[in-house]
DNA sequence: TTATCTTTGACTAATATTGACTATTATTAT
DNA sequence: ATAATAATAGTCAATATTAGTCAAAGATAA
């Protein structure tokens, strides 16, 4: 029912590959023809649906025999990747971002789907409710930050 | 005969639909053309007619592909209780009153410690980190309210 | 009459798609 | 070795495609 835009699909593709790999490797142009859309296309599609918020690294080389390597990661597993996390949020995080990350902490199993729910709607962006944007993604990111810390020590 | 103004025919147009499936997933432009109405009378609709309150959940995405997502959850028993812990929070509580919800709410097994403990993390008066009191307590209480709303239905 | 509900549309916001231009790396020719 | 060329991927801004907000105007009910 839903899926309706390339990207998704694309999205859905390269997720269905990484459930059974470790780590996709891609030919941008290979991938954009066979979706038929333009090569820029999946740069877009990695920069929105598989960031480090996401629990994806990314790595890729141009030139002859070029690729692009996507990676699944584990947030917990490695304390390293919580810093990195931590420290991408910042003062400030989107909706869209926090999403990921709390989508991350439920794949990871740190969190429970309940849990999870509970964090999106206190960092929703009608129940913050301010007009003002910075304010709201400095709340969320504060908001966001404190979880992990705690979930940091309750571990 | 009752008012059958076009915003009741919309209502009872997505709620047959509602009758046999789960959930509904519109393009609002669609629905709107299908009426003639214009597209933000289907917000309209939504807004008046498919709240929380009486138990529909809406989600949705712009952009390409864009959607509208209307799904039908079931209340929970205690979900008068809720109503009433919602009506006292107002728009305005303290870390001290919200710790007494909280616990109480835990006392009742509506919440779990684990989750009574992230609720406690996402309002604390550092986690907030406003200067201004009245936004903080404001916060904080849009933040359990809506809480409070999410767990009024069953996911 | 007055208060509330409905309808409308202009303006805003979010997300997706495209393509021109740039940057990097590998390969080939000199 | 070095330079030229080919083969990649990256960036960014313009455009397209949706949905959301808000307030004014119109309709209906109390």
């Amino acid at each position: 029912m839903q899926s309706q835009n390339i990207s998704d699909i694309i999205e859905k593709y390269l997720k269905s590959i990484l459930a059974d790999a470790e780590q996709v490797e891609i030919r941008r142009s290979e991938i954009a023809d066979l979706f038929n859309v333009v090569p820029s296309q999946i740069n877009y599609v990695i920069k929105t649906r598989f960031t480090i918020q996401n629990g994806y690294l990314v790595e890729s080389k141009r030139g002859g025999g070029g690729y692009i390597r996507i990676e699944k990661v584990n947030l917990v597993d490695d304390a390293d990747v919580l810093d990195t996390l931590i420290q991408v949020i910042g003062d400030s995080i989107t909706q869209r971002d926090a999403y990921a990350v709390v989508q991350s902490l439920y794949e990871d199993e740190v969190l429970s789907q309940r849990e999870a729910q509970l964090i999106l709607v206190a960092t929703d962006r009608n129940t913050l409710g301010v007009d003002d944007h910075d304010l709201e993604n400095s709340l969320r990111a504060r908001i966001i930050i404190g979880i992990l810390n705690h979930l940091r020590y309750e571990s």
